[in-house]
DNA sequence: AATCATTACTTGCAAATTGCAAGTTAATCC
DNA sequence: GGATTAACTTGCAATTTGCAAGTAATGATT
């Protein structure tokens, strides 16, 4: 375990914010919870498939560093939930700058209310009335 | 060698986007050639000091995919410069995220402005009268 | 003329990280 | 009582990273 090590590669805001969210996952679970997913379970069932080791993982890092917090939102058994702090939050003009870039220069992407609905689709197993997305 | 192949994890722009991106080092070439930085000596100059061999396969994966664009600026020997395409100057405002995120949110982080000038004097070992930064 | 320095890399290899599959624990549902 | 769900953990192979050293081409220095 290295993570929440204090040691900067220097002091570039850039640098120091790619220490902490410079990987293909971490920006996707944040994505998530920006969709109102708080639950494990509901991490794991986006499109991307992330690993299960890597999104336990990611969730600690992200927990460290105070982007989010971790409730029990039931005993027997108990089951946790996970909430963007205000630092968490805070990353929206991030995701939103990358979501603009991403949308103008790499072909088939999709816009930020496309990708929420195709997510909540993916949810959406146990429903019986699905309408196409 | 995978880089630049066209398999999507998703369609989603975030997704897409770290998948070209979203790594320790990528985005730190980028910010160093928004600084006027062109060639291989001086980004093996910046303060995170990138290994080498990371450094050219990053600059090979950015012009892959267009970020980037390498051009031989003398012959005997040749010598190269890398500049940043019309698709590698539109992630300004992600770096601008980034860094008012990292310097609202990470304490001793800096602005641009101040990594920078950081940034030059790192590059200027051979000038005589070296202000203090 | 031989050595030193610079630029732009490549190569070798150990260490760390990732990704896939399977296993675990606890409790509820059918 | 067997299947299912939630939230993970574990094992291990494959990939990626990071450090050090090496290389090629040329110009500058002693």
């Amino acid at each position: 375990m290295k993570a929440n090590s204090k040691f900067k590669r220097s002091a570039c805001a850039v640098a120091n914010t790619l220490d902490i969210l410079g990987d293909k996952w971490t920006l996707l679970v944040i994505r998530d919870l920006f969709f109102g997913k708080t639950t494990y379970s509901e991490f794991q069932k986006s499109p991307e498939k992330i690993p299960t080791n890597i999104l336990a993982d990611r969730l600690k890092r992200l927990e460290s560093e105070n982007l989010i917090t971790r409730q029990s939102y039931q005993q027997r058994p108990v089951r946790y939930t996970y909430q963007l702090t205000d630092k968490g939050k805070a990353l929206a003009p991030v995701l939103e700058a990358m979501v603009i870039w991403g949308n103008q220069y790499i072909p088939g992407t999709i816009s930020l209310n496309r990708i929420k609905k195709i997510i909540n689709h993916y949810e959406q197993k146990k429903t019986t009335d699905q309408k196409p997305v």
